[in-house]
DNA sequence: CCGCTGTTCTGAATGCTTTCAACGCTAGGT
DNA sequence: ACCTAGCGTTGAAAGCATTCAGAACAGCGG
């Protein structure tokens, strides 16, 4: 009877798919053994060692993740929630931090919000009902309610490229007030006097600092400058609402987008104006989009390096989910403003011939 | 004592993430009435879901996906493995994935394999450990570890952009055959008599296929035709390599590359060669990249609706995973080749004026 | 040979949810 | 008034790996 049993129980094993106690059983160990063994908890000796190892090749064992989570109350999987990732940028990130985080074993869940806060909440929501590791999150217009979400559930949390205010999160970001007035000030060297700014949404603390950083570069320079603020939500709108700007009785000379869709809206929008560009109209974006020299003139950008962001990232989310982190990191990358040929100087009253050649 | 107890109980529930038990146990129903309210498996009546549901807001319960998914023996994530993210087309895709599947209550849990044969099965390996509802797949160029990983694991699976061989699983592709098939017949028309083909790996199927079909659409026309192909594995290598192929003695009219990325490094090849493009040279890629219309001259391309490989691999996932699914499904989209102004008549004999025309 | 220390091994308890057999109740039929 | 069918409810078992208190063992000094 009880070798029936034991027969009936071994073809039931072979029928499921093979877990920790059939390991054991085969190995002749027990259980705790085998699960050292995988962790290495525990130093495990010579010969059991063997005789679990072979006896995992041979049952074709895979440990069952969703087990081990639920005991360890926290599984390796690492969360990351960007905005969107048909932005170039976006997607670089996430697949260098994919990178990174795959050659540490550790696996690379992703969501997207659409810099919708209802949606963040709910995505980082169902991240944290799987007690993720750790999570990598570029917040959106208003993160507040995710933020009480991860600050509660106590995940380690690194937050990239937006700034959390008035939390001491970890944080990777970029010195957006330093690009941005080095970018207003070399404008302004070359002479424009009249900007524009196009943003997807004033109410990004992002934004907002760009924004100020912009005053702060014109002020600093003693000229009478002005700088209007354009917030497009929608990229098919830029075209129309770009068209109004720049068809206006004092227009701008040079305009900034924030983003790298919306220079490629821009561009869109002064083919259809037929604008003579560069030389009427100057075009610097936010991001490196892979086409930035591939379409002519070529274009200016404020490049902001995304390995060097995942990789700091991944650092600061490794260390503290390994309860290494004492205080709080932070880190504040500088970006880089690399001027081609979409920028240049405007045509003025200085060199009122220029002005005059306009077609139409 | 009795009351002691209890409250020393509330306290630790107090500090615990609160449990299912938590739930029933200030509704004051069995655990499993809390499971059913929580799931609709059995409809529950007014008073009791009523206190059910005011208890789970009160507390704040979340419930533990892993120990979920642990007893379901299968959890809602839907895993989704592509080469790269870097590649337009594939970030195209899994945000297209990523909104439908968010939009029916599914976590996405992404992979890239780089197209290594090796990385792929580890990757999809480590999907299955956590034993996630389905798959999306795009195989790399040798797939079959990793198929045979998932027959044998039974996870339901949707194979996309390029085809299982020998395996009955559902996919989604296209007729990749009939677009290069167009693409080359409409190049002939043309008059292009000498003919590039760019492929990153010949052992590609999806490659194969479409250097079968170009041949295929040669032969069909009559005419004589000079078509070679040009493997390039690494982008970088791109610029010499097309270099060498085109200050050749016998060069060729028309370049058909087999990616965005490839038609970038094609742009700058062109350009650092000086060649007058394109009239001494067509392009044409497979893929379209959101800076197709940017360039100038504009970029033909090979469109593959993103969207629509979307919405069927979902599809047809979701019924296999409701076990609807009888047979195998398949369907094969058509892809739409786009002729924009990098295609153009070549410089030939016929046309002796034109080569003459000719800048140095 | 004994007792002590330190190390490896064991297996039951644990984590949280779903499932399901069994139970109790109500309503409708006779 | 009694029985049955039907349905909501219950609570224990199951799912699988980790943890940890204690057992077993080895080595060593006395």
């Amino acid at each position: 009877m009880d070798q029936g049993e034991a027969r009936k129980r071994a073809e039931a094993a072979a029928k499921r798919t093979p877990t920790i106690t059939d390991v054991a059983r085969l190995a002749r160990v027990a259980v705790g053994t085998v699960s050292n063994v995988l962790n290495g908890t525990v130093p495990v000796g010579g010969d059991r060692r063997e005789r679990v190892l072979a006896a995992i090749a041979q049952l074709g064992y895979r440990p069952n993740m969703l087990a081990h989570g639920l005991r360890r109350r926290r599984s390796p999987v690492v969360g990351i929630c960007v905005p969107r990732t048909s932005i170039a940028y976006f997607a670089a990130l996430v697949e260098a931090f994919e990178e990174i985080a795959s050659g540490s074993g550790h696996q690379v869940m992703h969501v997207l919000t659409h810099d919708e806060p209802e949606m963040e909440r709910k995505r980082v929501g169902a991240l944290l009902h799987y007690h993720i590791g750790g999570l990598i999150l570029v917040p959106g217009m208003a993160p507040e309610p995710t933020f009480e979400l991860l600050a509660q559930s106590g995940t380690p949390l690194v937050v990239v490229d937006r700034a959390a205010r008035g939390h001491d999160f970890d944080q990777v970001t970029f010195d957006n007030r330093a690009a941005m007035r080095e970018a207003t000030e070399r404008l302004l060297a070359l002479g424009h006097r009249r900007l524009l700014f196009v943003v997807r949404n004033r109410r990004l603390a992002v934004t907002q600092q760009r924004i100020q950083a912009m005053r702060e570069a014109i002020r600093g320079s003693g000229a009478e400058v002005a700088a209007d603020i354009l917030e497009c939500r929608e990229e098919a709108e830029l075209g129309t609402q770009l068209a109004l700007a720049l068809t206006a009785p004092v227009r701008p000379t040079a305009v900034i987008v924030s983003n790298s869709a919306f220079a490629a809206g821009a561009l869109r929008a002064i083919r259809a104006l037929k604008l003579r560009y560069p030389e009427e109209l100057s075009l610097l974006a936010f991001d490196e989009p892979e086409w930035a020299e591939l379409v002519s003139p070529t274009l200016s950008v404020v490049r902001q390096p995304t390995r060097d962001i995942a990789r700091m990232a991944w650092e600061f989310l490794i260390r503290r989910m390994r309860d290494e982190a004492v205080g709080r990191q932070r880190i504040e990358l500088q970006a880089q403003v690399v001027l081609r040929e979409s920028v240049t100087r405007p045509p003025g009253p200085l060199r009122g011939g220029a002005a005059r050649s306009r077609r139409g």
